[in-house]
DNA sequence: TATGAATGAGCGTTCATTCAT
DNA sequence: CATGAATGAACGCTCATTCAT
């Protein structure tokens, strides 16, 4: 058996184009925006030609679309992997906050480039046939962790998981979107871990206590 | 008798060209970001030439510098003119984070144009000698508010107004600034007046439950 | 029995390929030039692959050499099924000048074509071993009727079938090739029927009143 | 008085640039028509940059505009300095039919170029605002001309100076445009100068043919 | 016989910027 | 104080064609 033969069959050598043409797509969109980055760098840096971005994808609007569709597929991918003890609800609920701050910590090409889709008034994600089914799994991921507070009469009832996966996303979105006017603005380098993990804890904070029960004192889950 | 000295003297015609380019400059970087918005069209929507961007700005990269502290100004002024209670806390507060979410709604170009320049990392930012004294009106007005509840015994003292400066500004920045992804992603339309002013109470309930020490009951205030 | 050869043998679809590659490309030629006319374009149009005109044809060149040679065979096709009662020479220099005229109003195709061979001086045509045979069926075709009517002593003897024939072709073909700026230039709509059949008429009389001796009079076959 | 002072000022610069560039559009034009000639060869050719066409003419469609009016501003011009012997109309109607075949075979430009804007269906020349004024002075010499000769008593009157007229073009552009096709076609080299002259001659007897009343015999003019 | 993949040159156009007065 | 002219690099994209099975 021979794995390392220099067979390298057709299909899979288009698909290696197509794939490190994606790839590319993803890290000069995600430095320089759509407007900012050249087909030809994104070219150059898969080590393959314009002309097979045109080829793969019609056009540098349509690699595009095919770079949304792969961060919201990745995003999508990796919520699926975070598991949740839904017999700790407010545990749950921690986990949940965390993995999407840090998620957009550890993925500013996420960030960065969906701002500049929203630069242009979301025009691309209206196009992508995938977009309807982007939203639900994150969603769910606090939906199970809010519900399961419910069940046990932790949480509010009053509270939906739309508003507050809202929040978890916008605490933690913009502390990475905007860290650098941030970091001018409160003359403190935002980017520090030390810092970092401060914010997460009073993301974390500021969510358990929306969320929790005038009952339930969130003292005795610190 | 002055004869050469008209309606329009030499001197306030120069200052008006060069603010009509400073406000074409906010309209098209806000529109297009600082690499979409194109030095010509921001000389021609000011009905002037592109020579005098050059004449009063040195460069397309100052011009963007003015157009940073120049929206900055703005920002700093509105908040100028916000009046609190301090008197009733709760109510100052919430003043303050209807004031923020509704500067974010009303401002799209300062949303965008703090994007575009995080998306440059922040570069321009540094270079301007106003940047530092930018942030403390802004976060005064949540500082105010917070101080006099916590010297009231009604707000914690373990919150900074720092983390509830940010904490207002990325609930009301990303519903903002992820709109058009945001409401494809939900499946709603997030500009809808309906939508917008639920999510402002939402914001206002979730800031006062972070700050309310567990004493008291937030029902009191609604 | 043979089950492999069903209903489109393997020949015949390689004919039909090449038969509406051909077809397609007098269509695109006809409409952008040859410059202007993309291989992809063509292919597309025949529901092929663009790698199919060079297994055909070799090169763009090549298919364009063909495109040629096949318009000019259905002209002496067309010129080949018309009949001329040579009894009537008058009748017969008429029915063929009308034939012209028809023929480049109703085949805009050989109009353009060759207007785009005669852009690249001709210098596909004489690479086509067939040209040499084009022209003797459409002279001759003036020429049975001419000569016709000079044994008649209808028409005179100095003048030439092939200046008759050129002198038919101009203005039949000019009246299509130029009838954009034409139109624009007289301000009349030439493509409109009234005026093509005054025009008709007033080549048939132009020529008849060209050949004709002084001894006989036009209005008697008028 | 210096006239020949190495002073170049602005003005004049900017007019030679313009100028060169549309000399060199309607070389490139004329040679390989609008779609074949590329904007950098002309302005190689004029000797300038690609960016001064869009500076002066907005577009590559913009200077193929400017170039549909400078060949026509040239043939009008060339048309005024016909002079006519009204007092001997057949002359006359001689002088303006030579006038035009000649020009037609000295301005080949005038030829492609027109054909270029026929492929286009004339999408250009119903941009331009001095379309309209184009036909007027070329038809007025071949209507001073029959006019003078139906006054007299020697033309027909039921001719119109327009029939005669595009009679008279599609003669004469039809040898020029087609020459090679038609070369090829009739196999003799129609550039020919002996074959030309030909051509002319029996251009001359057909108009004067067609126009001249039946009681006038020809033979006398000749 | 037929096809997906790849190629490099060139296209028309726009960019931010500088020159010369 | 203001302007018309010029510049060269880069842009997104399309071209005819060839490679490798």
């Amino acid at each position: 058996m021979n794995l390392t033969s220099g067979r390298t069959p057709r299909q899979s050598r288009a698909q290696d184009t197509r794939a490190s043409l994606l790839q590319a797509a993803i890290e000069v969109f995600s430095e320089s925006g759509l407007n900012g980055g050249s087909v030809s760098r994104i070219a150059k840096l898969a080590e393959s030609h314009d002309r097979m971005i045109y080829y793969y994808f019609g056009s540098k609007e349509g690699l595009f679309v095919a770079t949304l569709e792969e961060i919201y597929r990745q995003y999508n991918e990796a919520e699926s992997r975070v598991e949740l003890n839904l017999e700790q609800p407010v545990d749950a609920l921690k986990t949940a906050t965390v993995f999407f701050v840090r998620y957009f910590r550890d993925h500013p090409e996420f960030v960065t480039v969906l701002n500049s889709e929203n630069l242009h008034k979301g025009k691309h994600i209206g196009r992508s046939l995938l977009a309807s089914q982007f939203s639900k799994p994150a969603i769910g991921l606090v939906h199970r962790a809010l519900h399961a507070g419910q069940a046990k009469g932790l949480f509010r009832v009053d509270v939906s998981s739309r508003d507050i996966y809202v929040m978890i996303s916008a605490m933690g979105y913009f502390y990475q979107s905007n860290q650098y006017t941030l970091s001018a603005f409160l003359d403190e380098p935002l980017r520090d871990p030390k810092l970092f993990y401060q914010w997460e804890a009073f993301v974390v904070k500021a969510v358990l206590r929306t969320v929790l029960n005038d009952s339930v004192k969130l003292g005795q889950f610190e």
